[in-house]
Formats: structure tokens, C-alpha cells, sequence
DNA sequence: CTAAAGTCTCACGTAGACGTGAGAGTCAAG
DNA sequence: CTTGACTCTCACGTCTACGTGAGACTTTAG
């Protein structure tokens, strides 16, 4: 497929399509009059890119690791570690993202209002 | 105390103090020649910000909570909303953290096996 | 065949949270 | 009084993940 079908299927807009490119998260391939043109796994690689994205990884990180994965299907111990790492990044932000939402709850609850449990707790580590 | 002082007792930088203030989340008092002068309760505000910015909220709004505290130590029903917003967005970003987090490790186990420190056996890649 | 739609490669613009001098005034110490 | 450290106000530079044309070519629809 072409890089607005791409597009239109992963909601990644074509300029963050070619982004992602140009960061070697993605190698589409390229017709003779240069079109890019990409298979179906890519749509999942976007999606993983998205994902990753909003993880607060780093597009070059990223580009790495997919090219890693891509590359011969098993990471090398480098990349190895740096997943780690962003693991145990992740880890360390959502402690401190549930901190930070009691103190969110601490600031509506200091002034007034009933302290009420209202909507669900999905996430509670 | 003085800017420098208080950058110091805080970990943030003098410019991001004055960006602070800049963005209202900050409201020193002056000398007759111009110095900031802040007070010991700056240095919990500052933390606060530190804390909210890390939660990813803009400095714009931090601005305007802590000018609301502050201000007239009770939030406006205004505030409240954005606050009950930005509290409902963090308990989402959590979610996704840890949607993310199970990808790293899905990531991380499909390569699952010895990690070779010296052997020059190129596997695939 | 022609017009519209899609794609290409530059390459500058954007927003957020500061970094980094430039040039100048101010304060504590010797 | 003179350093030297500290502070002040501009105001441009930085980094990230794209947005947004500009100008030119390719493909598709009628």
C-alpha cells in the first residue's frame, strides 16, 4: 500500500508516516518512480511506534528497537538493556504519576467538596 | 531568600525559577533594587510545580492552580474542572503506561534465551 | 487527454520548558 | 574603592515530533 492508505488505516498523519521513516522505524520499500510502499506489518509497527511514542520514548530509541526487531526478529543484549531501562523508566513513572494524582486529589480536597470516591481506579500499583 | 538561594534548595534552575514567575506560578516579592526576594512556602510551590510539570501539565495551568491556592487559598469551580480534567488524563496516562509496560515485555520475552556475553555466534541478525 | 488527487523532496514554522550569553546594575568582602 | 559573585532584563538558541506550504512529478478518474 501507499503511504495515505498507511495513513488513513493507522491515523498517523503521512508527514509522521515519513518521520517515522527517516528515523528507521520504518524501511517501506519504493516503486520505480519512487513511491514508498509498505506491507501489512507496517501497520502494526506504526501502532507500536504510537505506542511507544506515548510512553515517552524517544523516536530514536524507537527507530532502533523496531530496526532491531525487524533486523533479525531477536534483540541484540544492547537493545536489551535499553528496553530494560525504559522499562524500569515506565515503572518509576507511574509511581510517580499516581503520586502526583494524590496530590491532585490533596489540592480538590483541600478547599471544599466532598471527598467522594467517584469514578472507577483501574490502575492502582 | 534570593533566587539563587532558592534554585539551590530546589534543584531548578534560576532561569526556570523566573520562568516560573513568568508563567505566574511564581510571585516573589522585590528589593527596592529589583531582587527577587521568595519565601520559605516558595520552596513546597516549587516542588509542586516540579511535581506537575513531571505529570505532564502545561506550565500555563500550574500557573493559574497555584495563582488560585494562593490567591485566594479556595479553587474556583473553573479550577476544579481542570483539575478533575488533568486528574481523569492521569489516571488514563497510567493505564497506558502500563499497556506499554506489558509491550516492553512482550517485546523482551519473544527473544527469550541465553544472553550471551562473548560468543561471536551471530544469530540471525 | 486533461484535470484532480496523490506523492515526492526540500525546508522553514510551531510549541513547551527552559539554556545561554550579552550588557548592566547590585551587594558583601577586603 | 575595587573586585568578584550575584542578579536583572532582553532575546535568540535548543530539542522533539511533527505541521505546512512550495514546486515538481506520477497516478487515477472521467
Amino acid at each position: 500500500m501507499k503511504i495515505g492508505e498507511l495513513s488513513g488505516r493507522t491515523g498517523a498523519s503521512v508527514r509522521a508516516l515519513r518521520y517515522y521513516e527517516e528515523k528507521g522505524a520504518l524501511s517501506p520499500g519504493r516503486t520505480p518512480s519512487g513511491y514508498r510502499v509498505f506491507s501489512d506489518s507496517d501497520i502494526d509497527k506504526v501502532a507500536h511506534i504510537q505506542t511507544l511514542l506515548a510512553a515517552g520514548l524517544g523516536m530514536d530509541l524507537i527507530g532502533e528497537i523496531l530496526a532491531c526487531l525487524s533486523g533479525g526478529s531477536l534483540l541484540l543484549d544492547d537493545c536489551r538493556e535499553r528496553l530494560e531501562a525504559e522499562r524500569r523508566r515506565i515503572t518509576g513513572d507511574i509511581d510517580q504519576l499516581i503520586q502526583t494524582r494524590s496530590l491532585l486529589d490533596e489540592l480538590l480536597g483541600a478547599t471544599r467538596g466532598p471527598t467522594r470516591r467517584d469514578t472507577a481506579e483501574p490502575s492502582v500499583a
